[in-house]
DNA sequence: TATTGTTATACTCTATAACTATA
DNA sequence: TATAGTTATAGAGTATAACAATA
């Protein structure tokens, strides 16, 4: 009878055991920020992603689309509907760029400005409550570790992806720098 | 021209301007674990939460479809296809609970507890890869954190769920409007 | 030729509703 | 009546491919 995975040790903890890998908890963790969110943006176009598209129009530098989308790890396509459904809402405004007319800025509004911010106090409601049951400290700590996490994984190439990760695992089990490489 | 939310400082993070709420981070976070856990467990049916399920098989406690769906925060209907799955691969069984016929509790087979602890090691080194940026400290206190917020999430009511967090923002936040009655 | 952005299409994932069998 | 699980269906979300405009 194998018993191949038997628990490091007798631990308490219930809800670890069966899901009790990393995968899990960032999934739960991520679930319950979109459902808080979402609700609370309910009435902004596309939710806690259009949330972060008009927190970039509003920002001073102006930025493409397809930069935007590969910021925030949005389809460029998707991105099209996106604005467009912001636009509709008249929070934002496509505008060409002079130097480069492929690419389109996207720029709020007043109005735009106006919703950004009462949105962005509603957010962070929703955000302090989703770290609620952390102490202060810790809250800014997570906070931390996530966005070098986050600024780590944007940095990486994003077209360099699985494939490489995948190889490197299955050259020595141990997967250093993921370097430069075709895939 | 209002500018309602600028920046608070000078500092450098570009990354973190745009996107910078904790909701990019987790989504930045979020994605490149699926990502690299779904290329690591691609031959695994359902990919990670595959992963997840047949290690809950090859728990000591067996578990009803509709607990494990609930813990793991997937759909029943999604559990049911998910488990036909990992079934027709010969990984796990459905066995009816004498007590409460009603029942099933999913049992890994010999070939589904091999399986599992292969894919486990691979999701292991995916995971080193993915917090490889953090100092080994910092791997353990991230994992701590969201293992917390993970299981106070889970901990809450799950049926209590958005308009509960909606009408607590509203009780002590900002005075928007509350939620529009039941939906 | 390459890139940005758009459109149309197809696909994947998920949720809703209706049904059964058990309790 | 209520719950666990299944099935069929519809829906949301996403990705793929083709295209026009520009470089």
């Amino acid at each position: 009878m194998p018993r191949p995975g038997e628990r490091t040790g007798p631990g308490p903890a219930p809800a670890r055991a069966a899901g009790g890998d990393l995968g899990w908890a960032l999934g739960v963790v991520f679930r319950a920020y979109v459902k808080s969110s979402s609700a609370v943006l309910h009435d902004l176009p596309g939710g806690p992603r259009g949330h972060q598209v008009l927190a970039a129009a509003v920002e001073a530098t102006p930025e493409s689309q397809i930069s935007l989308a590969r910021r925030l790890g949005i389809d460029k396509t998707v991105m099209t509907y996106l604005i467009d459904d912001l636009e509709r809402a008249g929070l934002v405004e496509r505008r060409a760029n002079p130097d480069d007319r492929r690419h389109k800025t996207i720029v709020a509004t007043d109005h735009g400005h106006q919703v950004w911010s009462a949105t962005r106090d509603r957010l962070e409601q929703a955000e302090k409550h989703l770290l609620g049951p952390l102490q202060p400290t810790d809250r800014e700590a997570l906070r931390s570790l996530l966005f070098q996490l986050a600024d780590q994984a944007q940095a990486v190439d994003p077209v360099v992806d699985t494939c490489q990760i995948v190889s490197d695992i299955a050259a020595d089990g141990q997967p250093h720098e993921p370097a430069d490489g075709p895939h």
